[in-house]
DNA sequence: CAAGATTAAATTGTGTGCGATTTATTTGTA
DNA sequence: TACAAATAAATCGCACACAATTTAATCTTG
């Protein structure tokens, strides 16, 4: 900023650009993913956020909202009305834990667990068909983490 | 399929797994991107889509609803309300095509336009400030919009 | 043990996103 | 020129996503 002044304001500029490119490289690149989820999970009548949840209870069971919540960086006001859906489609089941009260456990129930091998079936991959840089992305993500 | 048929198994589930976490990865790259700019944006009492339509408008004024929604690669029915906030604050207008009665066009306000020199001072970059690999999510990004 | 602090979910309000449909206008064509 | 097809926005219903707040239970500390 002292003797190249215009220069480094052009690098800045130039970064600023490169910048909005990437986020907005990232922000549309989600948007396919879900556009690509919707119809891969239409059979399972679930959403790609209720795909993750199953994705998570399927690894293990019995968790709390806030352990699913760290897990997959959501908040309870998202997460409640979430696992109610999937308890009204009977996939899994909430019930307030009797060590503690105010946490409530989910539990999948019979039909939340034989999801999983219809899951399974799904046939492509999504985004490793694609042939991407793989490790790069989830770097990318460990330091968007910070 | 044929011989290796468990090693074949083992592959594909890998490939899934790695295709899960990738989404995973992206997915929460992008949670964590408007956690960012919510706080970058904060300022400007913008969200970071409607970031994305002041810029899109300040790179091109008078744009259509549809021409807005091809560069972003969003629907009427998400832009439509967005712009109808935009209009509220002042930052652009809406008027109907006197070509094509249709058609709406979008254009700045004195204070839309005004925006952008504040919001070239938000300081720093979001993204490439983590010195992550560039052009590789560009091209994850191109891939992905088969 | 009681009162305040902390914690876990739920609730409320706002803003995306999109599929499906509707409304209004324009285009194509018989 | 009339009428069907196509097009552009808007509308409606549903599902995230989160900040801010509320409710209920547990913990802490005097």
């Amino acid at each position: 900023m002292l003797i190249y002044e215009h220069g480094v304001v052009f690098v800045v500029n130039e970064l600023l650009k490169l910048d909005n490119q990437l986020c907005f490289a990232l922000y549309s690149a989600n948007l396919a993913l879900n556009q690509r989820y919707r119809e891969l999970l239409a059979p399972l009548n679930i959403t790609y956020p209720q795909y993750l949840v199953m994705l998570v209870l399927w690894e293990k069971d019995q968790l709390t909202v806030s352990d699913i919540g760290k897990k997959l960086f959501l908040e309870s006001s998202t997460l409640t009305p979430l696992l109610k859906r999937l308890e009204a489609q009977h996939l899994l089941q909430r019930r307030r834990s009797s060590q503690d009260e105010r946490q409530v456990l989910i539990h999948l129930t019979e039909q939340g667990k034989a999801l999983q091998e219809q899951a399974e079936q799904i046939p492509e991959a999504v985004l490793s068909a694609t042939e991407c840089d793989i490790e790069q992305l989830i770097e990318l993500k460990q330091s968007l983490n910070d």
